[in-house]
RNA sequence: GGGUCGUUAGCUCAGUUGGUUAGAGUGCCACGUUGACAUCGUGGAGGUCAGCAGUUCGAAUCUGCUACGACCCACCA
């Protein structure tokens, strides 16, 4: 057997580990007749990405439910991938290419743009992958997907034709989320609301035919009066009744403009007037609609003002606002000013103030695809957890818009939309365009447009494995079992997977959706860039190893909350599994090398101490399951913790220790803890794999096929096996801890040997007690131990009450007479306190007749036992000297 | 404007269907290192479960209101 290190070191056991797994491809799922399959699902992360705290914790969740699959006999597989991140991706590469070539894309070309996002793809794009794998992730690499490989782009294509041909995808005109950095249309999902300092401005728009009368309008906006076709006031106004029909002056523009009655004009807002805009505001746009207006825009694509704004033209959007308020101030149509917050518009990549702009896009009609979405929610198809996500998907769908899925961009997936073109190689828009996969007609164009990224990761579940062909994996794994997932996608991806997958595969694409929290700073904020406040999970691997920073990342990923990580958190890992590793240590002292210890211990052992271990056991692998089957991961893991820190390393070790430090434990006892042992790290593996792993190898000689990762999960049989024994134990638990306490409390030296007599409840408990005297002696330093039921209390001793039984621990010259009458008067309190409150039930006919009968029965005993040890301590107190 | 979530020990948070003497980690206090582990052990202090009202025999848990905080959706020019 190797050495073994004084220290856990995690850098090496996890890189020797890790490549052990995939060497012998035990992360590797395929479709296998025996097994049933469990697939699990996450988030492509993007391509441009590094692992960050997010990901880190959804990685951990995955791996942890994947590995228990996987060792309960499932045929587990965990497809991993990435995505292609349209925007995102575009933007980081032609800002490299700016910074290194002082380009931009439109000065290399299109192709050769693409080419180089697939350049820079193909260098970076694998580092999360890395960065996956040094957490620990089992992914089946071999079956790596990228949202723009080969079959997932014919996959979308295909998705968007059939879309297309069944009525759900058209093209039209509308007003559209237009970002002028970025240069593109955006989706709803896509635009973020910002607070701004901003003002309103007053202007006074002449009446026509009309000495010295005027109708003052207020706005945020003052350029887009250049596209203004309208006033609005609404009919009941008696201000401006008389004023509907007539026509104002459009100042700076010399354009006349009727005057509209409607009823979506607020009086008391502003100036009670409203000018309308219908090019460039969603209700201004409804509004012209109602009243036949003309839709007139003045910006272009890049947000400066277009041929329609006069004198404008050219101008920055603004650049323009400042000029025009100045105009307006110098021909005197400005009434006044003031200072107005509000909220804007702004992209969630470019943060840049979104433009609605007319624009000829592609839409996706949502209704008919929501419908069954829905049904499958409300029909518990598909299950939430925790369950009020629920809610934010009902509404969502519920008042679901059609979806914007062109973008102006160069890096996606092409729309696979075709145009004949004139004799200048112009589309020719007299002729119809044709929608297909492949090009219809040598000379036909592809259009310019790719499509929203989203629109290909609503495919993800099913693409993956291969559809729209009929693949063996696509039969065996879907639909699959479980989503993993952040509520910060529920719209953008989650919900329209499902919409996608009842579309597409007649299947909801999984049967749970896990959405985890979110990880905040130590003060709640967004980690992000420019706050600087971000913790790389890279670091912490670094400073903890992987197994600390999964410990961590699960444990606090309670189910519905929010994050709050402080990077000392990953101490608390760290230290487990520094514990963990130092009951293997002591372990190893006292095993042969050459020995082959028995592999399955039978659960008749003799000893009390083996057999409380194994209820203690039996009792988390029950409750585990439980936790584990609503995604309560933190309660298992926190059970598994307190198991192996509390359980076996305070208490179940300790009382195997030999007495003698050179002493050698016995084969028996220690084929029975290598025993106990290995389930302990069967049931932590899932959450650390690496340390287990290692311990699991230097427990014994492995088989290469006897990896801890394939082990068989801990079966349940029975929390109950050895109920006596475990309260027994339970009882000599609290007798030693009294004892502790009486030690600490009257300053004794631990290495003073004390005399403890034991006047014990009653006869059995006597035999009980002293059949395992040993364990007292072991635990406490003791010279002359006396159990008996007709024991007086020798003067000057310390006492305590446990369970009906009195211990007294004689101190004569060291006692503290006052400390020790004040202790005792303490717990007299407490226990009156709590006993008043038992009979405070207990005397209630209503609680009597109402409470069920074990929750009466379970108050009676309670009130029993603490009479019995009041009145013991009581006598205790009179008679104390 | 509509909705969701949170408020439990100094700090960070658990607490499943109402019945626990309300827990953990960390911090704090005392004692303890050649003896697996100081990244540790033993013992201890520390909580009107945000406030008010209600339902109930019984509320941290259910209902309503209030306060504070976070978020989502829709938005008023």
């Amino acid at each position: 057997m190797q050495e073994i290190p004084k220290k856990y070191d995690p850098k090496t056991i996890e890189k020797r580990w890790y490549s052990y797994w995939t060497n012998h491809n035990l992360f590797e799922a395929k479709p296998n007749p025996d097994k049933k399959p469990f697939t699990i699902m996450m988030p492509p992360p993007n391509v441009t990405g590094r692992l960050h705290m997010g990901h880190a914790l959804q990685s951990s969740v995955q791996d942890a439910l994947i590995r228990i699959k996987r060792m309960q006999g499932f045929e587990a597989l965990w497809l991993p991938g990435t995505d292609h991140a349209g925007i995102a991706t575009q933007n980081v590469v032609e800002k490299t290419l700016k910074k290194e070539e002082g380009k931009n894309r439109h000065d290399v070309g299109r192709q050769k743009f693409v080419e180089k996002v697939w350049e820079w793809k193909d260098e970076y794009g694998a580092i999360i992958i890395d960065q996956m794998k040094q957490l620990g992730t089992s992914c089946d690499w071999g079956r790596q997907r990228f949202t723009m490989d080969e079959g997932f782009s014919r996959a979308v294509q295909e998705v968007f034709v059939s879309l297309y041909d069944e009525g759900l995808i058209y093209r039209g005109n509308y007003l559209v989320n237009w970002c002028p950095v970025d240069m593109t249309a955006l989706s709803d999902e896509e635009v973020d609301d910002a607070e701004r300092n901003g003002h309103l401005w007053y202007v006074r728009y002449p009446i026509i035919d009309s000495d010295d009368e005027y109708i003052v309008i207020a706005t945020t906006r003052p350029e887009t009066m250049l596209g203004d076709s309208a006033i609005a006031v609404h009919p009941e106004d008696e201000r401006y009744k008389h004023l509907i029909g007539k026509k104002v002056k459009l100042p700076l523009m010399d354009r006349e403009i009727p005057i509209v009655a409607d009823d979506y004009v607020k009086m008391e807002f502003g100036a009670g007037a409203l000018k309308i805009t219908p090019a460039h505001d969603k209700n201004d746009f409804e509004i012209g609609e109602r009243h036949n207006l003309k839709v007139i825009n003045i910006m272009n694509t890049d947000g400066t003002i277009n041929e329609n704004g006069g004198l404008y033209n050219g101008m920055d959007r603004f650049e323009a606002r400042k000029k025009i308020v100045a105009d307006l101030e110098d021909q005197g149509y400005m009434v006044k000013i003031e200072d107005y917050r509000h909220t804007v518009p702004i992209s969630s990549r470019s943060k840049a103030v979104i433009e609605p702009l007319i624009s000829r896009q592609w839409f996706v009609k949502m209704e008919p695809l929501a419908k069954p979405a829905l049904e499958a929610a409300r029909n518990k198809d598909i299950r939430f957890y925790p369950q009020r996500w629920e809610n934010e998907y009902y509404r969502w769908l519920e008042n679901i818009r059609d979806w914007t899925i062109s973008r102006q961009l160069w890096w996606g997936h092409r729309i696979p939309v075709w145009y004949y073109t004139d004799e200048d190689g112009e589309i020719d828009e007299s002729r119809d365009y044709i929608v297909s996969v492949d090009q219809p007609e040598p000379g036909m164009i592809q259009d310019e447009d790719v499509l929203d990224t989203w629109f290909s990761s609503w495919l993800w579940p099913f693409a993956t494995l291969g559809w729209p062909g009929k693949t063996e994996a696509l039969d065996y794994f879907y639909p699959t079992n479980v989503l993993v997932s952040g509520y910060d996608i529920l719209f953008f991806w989650i919900a329209r997977m499902i919409m996608a997958g009842l579309h597409f595969t007649d299947h909801v694409p999984y049967d749970d959706i896990f959405i985890t929290g979110m990880v905040k700073d130590k003060q709640g904020r967004w980690m992000s860039k420019s706050l600087g406040n971000g913790i790389d999970p890279l670091d912490m691997i670094d400073q903890y190893g992987a197994d600390a920073v999964r410990y961590c990342l699960i444990i606090l990923c309670a189910q519905g909350q929010d994050i709050k990580l402080d990077p000392t958190k990953f101490e608390m890992g760290r230290n487990f599994a520094n514990k963990i590793w130092n009951a293997f240590r002591f372990l190893s002292m006292h095993m042969d090398s050459g020995k082959k210890y028995e592999q399955n211990i039978d659960y008749d052992i003799p000893g009390l101490v083996d057999r409380w271990m194994i209820t203690r056991v039996e009792q988390t692998i029950k409750a585990v399951e439980d936790d584990l089957s609503r995604y309560r991961l933190n309660e298992a893991l926190l059970k598994i913790y307190a198991l192996v820190w509390n359980d076996f390393c305070d208490w179940y070790l300790e009382l195997i220790k030999p007495d003698e430090f050179d002493e050698k434990m016995s084969d028996e006892t220690v084929g029975r803890a290598i025993f106990i042992f290995e389930t302990l790290m069967k049931l932590l593996h899932p959450f650390m794999p690496f340390i287990t792993e290692e311990i699991w190898q230097r427990l014994r000689e492995r088989d290469v096929d006897d990896a801890l990762i394939r082990a068989q999960w801990p079966v349940f049989e029975n929390e109950n096996i050895y109920k006596e024994e475990a309260e027994l134990f339970g009882t000599i638990q609290s007798i030693i801890s009294s004892i502790r306490n009486i030690r600490a409390e009257m300053n004794v030296q631990v290495n003073t040997e004390i005399d403890v007599l034991i006047n014990a409840a009653d006869d059995a408990l006597v035999d009980k007690l002293s059949d395992n005297e040993n364990i007292f002696r072991k635990l406490l330093k003791i010279d002359n131990f006396k159990i008996s039921t007709h024991l007086s209390r020798p003067k000057a001793s310390a006492s305590a009450v446990v369970d009906g039984s009195e211990i007294f621990v004689p101190l004569a010259g060291v006692i503290d007479f006052d400390k020790e009458r004040d202790r005792i008067e303490k717990e007299v309190d407490r226990l009156e306190k709590f006993l008043k409150s038992i009979n405070g039930k207990l005397n209630n006919e209503k609680f009597l007749q109402n409470a069920p009968e074990s929750v009466v029965q379970n108050e009676r005993n309670k009130k029993s036992d603490t009479e019995t040890n009041l009145s013991k301590l009581k006598k205790i107190l009179a008679d104390f000297q």
